[in-house]
DNA sequence: CCTCACTGAAAGGTGTTACCAATGGTGGGG
DNA sequence: CCCCACCATTGGTAACACCTTTCAGTGAGG
């Protein structure tokens, strides 16, 4: 073969396309290509070894995220970050593991504390019985995880409650963002951001959410909830503030 | 600038693949093509008359949008509304354009009363004098407008006011939403979900929050806007409920 | 001599066709 | 009942014609 084939190692199930995609997700998103550099389909094939169909359907795919504009004659041109899809889950994935990490984390966790107090009381009002039943299933088994500072435990058990709740809001919009709850709660305990044994205010609370939640008072479960996020927001405050 | 060639349409816009995406995109998320359904890229293009470069791109978009996924020898099959990426602009527009608009619509307002009053109080701690400045001057014109009644013009000024706050928080996860809110807007004036002339009270909490802002009183700023939005959901009451 | 508008060629995305490779469901044969 | 070959269908490559946009060169006019 004269052609070189860039492997990003997962082989399976990751069609061609997809890893020049991600090569070229992660440069924009991180930065090493700036807004207004310029791409051709050209350097595409050459670099990566694909051939016009592939370099273009990428290029679609990355024009489909805001993160580059296609025009004729002029080529492609790396867009700049208030243009992207930022809920676009993969722009989402990227970001965070890139140099963009705390500010992303920062910017989710304030959406976070938008969403998810009033998500909590529309849970209260219509979640399933089944529902209700496994959030206070999951606070118990939290405090038990918790208090025996097994953290990454842990962390599944409190994306699931917090997915859960997201879920239970019928709301759909709530739903999208399940995957970015689970990534800023994943990023936070890989960051580092979280003690070696939860605060056990931070217990008490999830508890205080799931009971609110199953007995259906959604005044106490936004409240809860909103208290909850204020504790994650104090617990994030270390980082840098990274004013521009 | 200084080009005053006008462009035959929206000049770029009108690629070929757009318009079978538009016409496949609208389908699926009217419910037209069924979650389950099956789609063939030889279906595409004896439909549309395209060919397999355009009919593959197009399925690539929409793949990327979670409303099908694309599977060796089984096909491409529609995807159930929960795997849609309802923060696409392209999605929510299709949705505001078929039978799912006022689900749509409602999802959408919920999402703003979570994610506004933040805003607001973020962009009274961070927004610039320029922006501080304009936002009041809209408050102004937009009572000018309120109170003679011209509703489409008014309209304009609410999309640019929120806009402008969700910009100027600083956030880029809120800044994201201004397509949305700015669809919703037109959309609730295009349903017919305005009173023709806008209550007082709306001008008032508009002026509250501008006021608020640009003093850089953010809890103010934040209450004045949930009562605002308090306003717009009970505007919205009188849709028919639709509880699955 | 300088400025501006026209023109034509080059560049690069857009779309088409043909072809081969990989894959997994289906059905026939043992 | 199980296994295997077939083949339909998507994934990927290659070569080509087309069309729009840009830019440089050129010539006319001030």
């Amino acid at each position: 073969m004269g052609k070189e084939r860039v492997d990003t190692g997962a082989g399976n199930g990751a069609s061609l396309h997809h890893s020049v995609l991600d090569a070229l997700g992660l440069e924009i998103t991180a930065g090493t290509l700036a807004p207004g550099d310029g791409l051709t389909l050209d350097g595409i094939q050459e670099r990566f070894g694909v051939s016009r169909t592939v370099a273009r359907e990428t290029m679609r795919l990355l024009e489909s995220m805001g993160l580059v504009v296609s025009r004729r004659r002029v080529g492609i041109t790396v867009q700049p970050p208030d243009s992207w899809h930022v809920y676009d889950p993969r722009v989402i994935w990227w970001r965070l593991a890139g140099p963009g990490r705390d500010t992303q984390l920062r910017s989710l966790t304030e959406l976070r504390i938008a969403v998810e107090p009033l998500a909590a009381a529309a849970a209260a009002r219509e979640a399933t019985t089944h529902q209700r039943e496994r959030l206070l299933q999951l606070a118990v088994e939290m405090r038990a995880l918790g208090e025996s500072g097994r953290l990454d435990p842990f962390m599944d058990l409190d994306i699931e409650m917090h997915s859960l709740l997201l879920r239970a809001s019928g709301n759909e919009m709530f739903v999208a963002l399940t995957d970015v709850v689970s990534a800023v709660l994943r990023g936070r305990t890989q960051l580092g951001l979280m003690p070696h044994r939860p605060v056990p205010e931070a217990l008490d609370l999830h508890d205080e959410v799931a009971r609110a939640v199953a007995a259906g008072e959604h005044e106490a479960a936004e409240t809860a909830m909103r208290r909850l996020l204020a504790e994650v927001r104090d617990a994030m405050a270390p980082i840098r503030p990274r004013k521009p």
